[in-house]
RNA sequence: GGUCUCGUGGCCGAGUGGCUAGGCAGUGGUCUGCAAAACCAUGUACAGCGGUUCGAAUCCGCUCGAGACCUCCA
């Protein structure tokens, strides 16, 4: 029986704002879809928060047996760097910066968020659909939305008209935005003249001689809306109507609200059941951003390379600390956090590499399969990964507890508990077995165990002749070298910490 | 200015009407040649002020503070 069967997993609904259970449209099959990143710069650490959290999301669902379908888009059409009539787009700057073609700047950050997420162990979305690879689509969708008089063309661009929408529909039932309240804040942007109201936003906007991005359309030389994307994406892949969409808590407004009035008015259908807005990552208490320059650079994490930092950190490392926090909740990054987060990751995998040298008993006084429960309980909880970790801690007093011979595991239940362990740090965590493993197993890191298991004996041998002073040196150096020698059992044992 | 969210012990961070969250750091102990690790023990925590309740960190109101969105952003 499928694990969906007999989990119940609520999942918090931004629409809604309640805890719902995630009921499929398909049985046993999910479909999900998540904006992607502009890619017209290094992802910083903030946008891969949103990719992990969402990760963390697929991952989960497939563990639960669903079949799932993600989609995540690749903005690759250049897009105005604000509202204005008039500008340069943001790819088309970054090019003329570079000294690039813009499909080079597409390209080049492309590949830097595919290396970037796949070194957070990220799995790919099933289908990585691009904005410039969907013009046709786009296309089309604006004029269903023309030919239910819920759009107008002016000077070769298109706009939704959001007053006429709001007639027979909502608009702002996503953010609990009011178009009244709406129209009496708008902020006083100059040259909106082509709009019949400041809320109403393009579907296709006319190329500027300069604009190099440029289709042909009914409506004369274009490029489409921002929004307009990954309504056709979702729709093209995942139907009318699908199970899940999500995204950064920044794009809640305008963005998804946007998509939701174009999906209706084309097709006549609420396009989403579930909405989840993932939260920010913040530095120094202020949500991270490409304009602002307040952000860090995952590379910056990995090589200490950044003034915010004293060391550098694994990557796993840096998605533990992520986990650690639930993905609605604001998370503040500081060295201090991501030290502390370091020292309790590595506290975890090595009692999960200790499971498997347990001595066993006749009895267990560990309860596995009510604890292998409370693990689903907690992602089965609007994907509760904090909960999920101190459960995972509890396991590991119970192993250190019993490696110190003050508790009792059963052999079968010692491998229930391991397997259990390793599917939600593995599977559902997605932290990256390699580099949690504290003893690293390749080659050259054989070697070196080899080495350290030499030093050993020789320090051992000392200590049996009571020559501390050589005991204690062989042990200092290679603390120096990060590697820790342990004396425990009459056994001496050793980790390598980076 | 408008809308919304949040304010938890030294730090990070769950919870959300009564039952120890957890991690890191600290303190005392066990073990050890000494360390480390581990185990055991250990914290006047819920921004402030009122209110509801037998009982509130948790619900309501106000005050103060922070953040997000309102313009591209994950």
């Amino acid at each position: 029986m499928p694990n969906y069967q007999h989990q119940a997993l609520k999942i918090y609904n931004s629409l809604t704002g309640e805890k719902e259970k995630l009921t499929s449209i398909t049985p046993g099959n999910i479909g999900m879809y998540v904006c992607g990143p502009t890619v017209y710069n290094k992802v910083h650490l903030g946008n891969c928060r949103t990719f992990i959290s969402f990760d963390l999301v697929f991952r989960y669902l497939k563990y639960l047996d669903y079949k799932v379908r993600y989609v995540r888009n690749i903005t690759d059409a250049g897009h105005l760097e604000n509202d204005a009539e008039e500008g340069e787009d943001r790819i088309a700057k970054k090019a003329r910066l570079e000294s690039l073609e813009p499909m080079e700047i597409v390209q080049k950050y492309t590949v830097d968020f595919h290396q970037i997420l796949a070194t957070f162990n990220n799995h790919p979305p099933s289908i990585e659909p691009t904005a410039t690879g969907h013009i046709i689509e786009q296309i089309e969708i604006v004029k269903s939305i023309i030919d239910k008089g819920l759009a107008y063309e002016f000077n070769g661009s298109v706009y939704f008209d959001v007053l006429k929408y709001n007639e027979t529909e909502e608009y702002g039932i996503l953010s609990g935005r009011k178009v009244e309240e709406l129209m009496a804040n708008t902020r006083d942007l100059t040259g909106q003249s082509e709009k019949k109201n400041p809320q109403d936003f393009a579907l296709w906007k006319k190329a500027e001689p300069q604009h190099i991005m440029r289709w042909p359309s009914p409506w004369g030389i274009g490029f489409p809306g921002w929004h307009l994307e990954c309504t056709a994406m979702s729709t093209k892949y995942l139907g009318n109507r699908f199970d899940i969409h999500g995204g950064g808590m920044d794009l809640k407004f305008p963005h998804h609200e946007c998509e939701i009035a174009q999906g209706k008015a084309s097709t006549g259908e609420e396009p989403v059941n579930f909405w989840m807005h993932a939260n920010m990552l913040t530095l120094n208490g202020k949500k991270m951003a490409k304009s602002t320059g307040n952000n860090i650079l995952p590379e910056e994490i990995f090589t200490g390379n950044n003034p915010n930092l004293s060391k550098a950190y694994s990557p796993a490392v840096a998605r533990f600390f992520m986990l650690q926090a639930h993905y609605r909740s604001v998370l503040d990054f500081s060295d201090e956090a991501l030290q502390a987060a370091e020292k309790g990751f590595y506290r975890l995998m090595e009692a999960y590499k200790n499971i498997s040298q347990l001595p066993f008993s006749e009895q267990s006084s560990f309860d596995v399969d009510a604890f292998e429960q409370k693990c689903f309980d907690a992602m089965n909880d609007d994907f509760n990964s904090p909960v999920l970790i101190a459960h995972l801690f509890d396991a590991v007093k119970l192993i250190n507890s019993v490696k110190a011979g003050k508790a009792e595991l059963t052999q079968k239940d010692a491998t229930k508990l391991e397997q259990v362990i390793g599917d939600f740090v593995f599977e559902v965590m997605g932290i990256h077995k390699n580099q949690s493993d504290v003893q690293q197993t390749s080659t050259g890191e054989t070697k070196v165990s080899e080495l350290v298991e030499m030093l050993i004996d020789l320090r051992n041998k000392a200590r049996a002749n009571k020559d501390f002073a050589t005991s204690d040196k062989i042990r200092n150096q290679l603390i120096e070298m990060g590697i820790e020698l342990k004396d425990a059992q009459g056994k001496t044992e050793f980790s390598i910490k980076s």
